[in-house]
DNA sequence: GTATTTAATATTGGCGCCAATTTAATGTTG
DNA sequence: CAACATTAAATTGGCGCCAATATTAAATAC
């Protein structure tokens, strides 16, 4: 009937990466938008009928977000959005400055004429978004360091800093003071330029910059300095209208 | 009966990891001690056999370490101990020298008693352990670059070197010229009494030409440049008994 | 005798069911 | 009326079963 199969047998079946995953992607999303806050908890069926899929699925999914470190599990409790110590936040806030300030240079060592396409595309699409939306911002301001790791070229290094955005989102959305917002509205331009400029010190200077102000905008000092962590996860959880006042 | 359980509800329930998992940390033991070797399948009924375990409890784990980048899924055949390709390899290597650099950098800048008890006996363990036995001294010298990183103080750092070190096996296990040793038994007391001594520059200068060493041991532009990567693959595969001749 | 096709076997993938535990609700008591 | 104990509901965890696919073995044709 179809003896032709065989023939591509080498090929035909690709090898299968979670990331591609729809439901994985929607709940990244909602993590790097801030729809999603830390402490939420992401119940099986609940999951399964949002996104339309089997239970099952809902579980592979469940447990790779754990193997990334953004979902924590509790035995016989479920999932929930991992909420970062305050020694966390600042070891990823250093771990930013490593990686970044490495792929800035790689970057600049072969600055090709397509990077810079990239980077003034990039460039244009995050001043000239609308200003209100802020969902749309919050996506692009993560897109800008990832593009960055993307045109260094290193697979590795790409891998480690989507994760490394991601876990700053969930370090902001935990310890951020309330009316802020994620960053300035100009930092991303002004690095961009020094980086076209061919600027390599004031380009690395700017970035580190930009990365401590984001982490000098947190309270990493003050608030809850690292007892009682599952209690405070506790109170959050209610998303949903909360009944009882506050304790 | 037992109701002083609802006081300890809070503390009680602590959140579980993979990492802790005996089958996974026998598989990773395994692939750092190059017993599994890349391309290997890893079928569900052996493992849960030789584990003495659930074949459900199996699957978990192979999701996992497909996350972790160790095992490649194919849909409908199963889980194969990953084969990097020659690129990722050299971004392997990329982001070692990028993390170690840093995580040596750390670890002088904050250099107490503790750290150096700790780099002494590793270095004592290193030296004095049995030569003849080739798999110890595997697991060891993985064991040296992730101390220093634990020495960094930096859990997502850590994470990272971790993750670069298991993949590291797999590159050297793909492209090693058969005989050779994976890096010379000095290196590693040489980086060591360095970084005792305070000699910051030379320590880093030391640890990016051990790293530049292992790397160019490998076959990396001689070997399969890149295409016909999943024949290679399942030339391979047959670590059983081959019956037919090669090709 | 080699290659192709066909059948048999083994392995993976997924769905449903039921047990274990937790969480919410209800009733009781001081 | 508040706090505790008990009961009921909901959710997670795990096991077995069966379908879908790939791999191996046998059979047939050239």
């Amino acid at each position: 009937m179809k003896p032709a199969r065989k023939d591509r047998e080498s090929d035909a079946a690709e090898p299968r990466t979670m990331d591609d995953d729809p439901v994985v992607q929607g709940i990244l999303k909602a993590i790097s938008q801030k729809r999603l806050k830390p402490g939420t908890k992401l119940g099986e069926d609940a999951l399964a009928q949002v996104f339309e899929t089997t239970r099952i699925h809902i579980r592979q999914v469940l447990a790779h977000l754990v193997s990334r470190h953004i979902v924590t599990h509790f035995p016989n409790r479920g999932a929930f959005i991992y909420r970062p110590t305050v020694q966390e936040a600042r070891d990823i806030f250093a771990a930013r400055r490593v990686l970044e300030t490495a792929t800035v240079n790689a970057v600049m060592n072969n600055l090709t004429d397509e990077a810079r396409t990239k980077l003034k595309l990039h460039i244009g699409r995050e001043t000239g978004h609308d200003r209100n939306d802020r969902w749309a911002s919050l996506a692009l301001t993560a897109d800008f360091h990832i593009l960055i790791a993307e045109l260094a070229g290193n697979t590795v290094l790409l891998d480690f800093a989507k994760e490394l955005m991601l876990r700053t989102s969930l370090a902001i959305a935990t310890f951020e003071v309330p009316g802020s917002l994620d960053c300035s509205p100009d930092a991303h331009p002004v690095i961009a330029d020094l980086m076209l400029a061919g600027d390599r010190a004031g380009a690395l200077a700017a970035m580190n910059r930009h990365l401590d102000e984001i982490e000098h905008r947190l309270h990493l000092g003050t608030t809850a300095p690292d007892p009682d962590d599952i209690v405070a996860i506790f109170q959050d959880i209610g998303i949903v209208p909360v009944s009882r006042g506050a304790a």
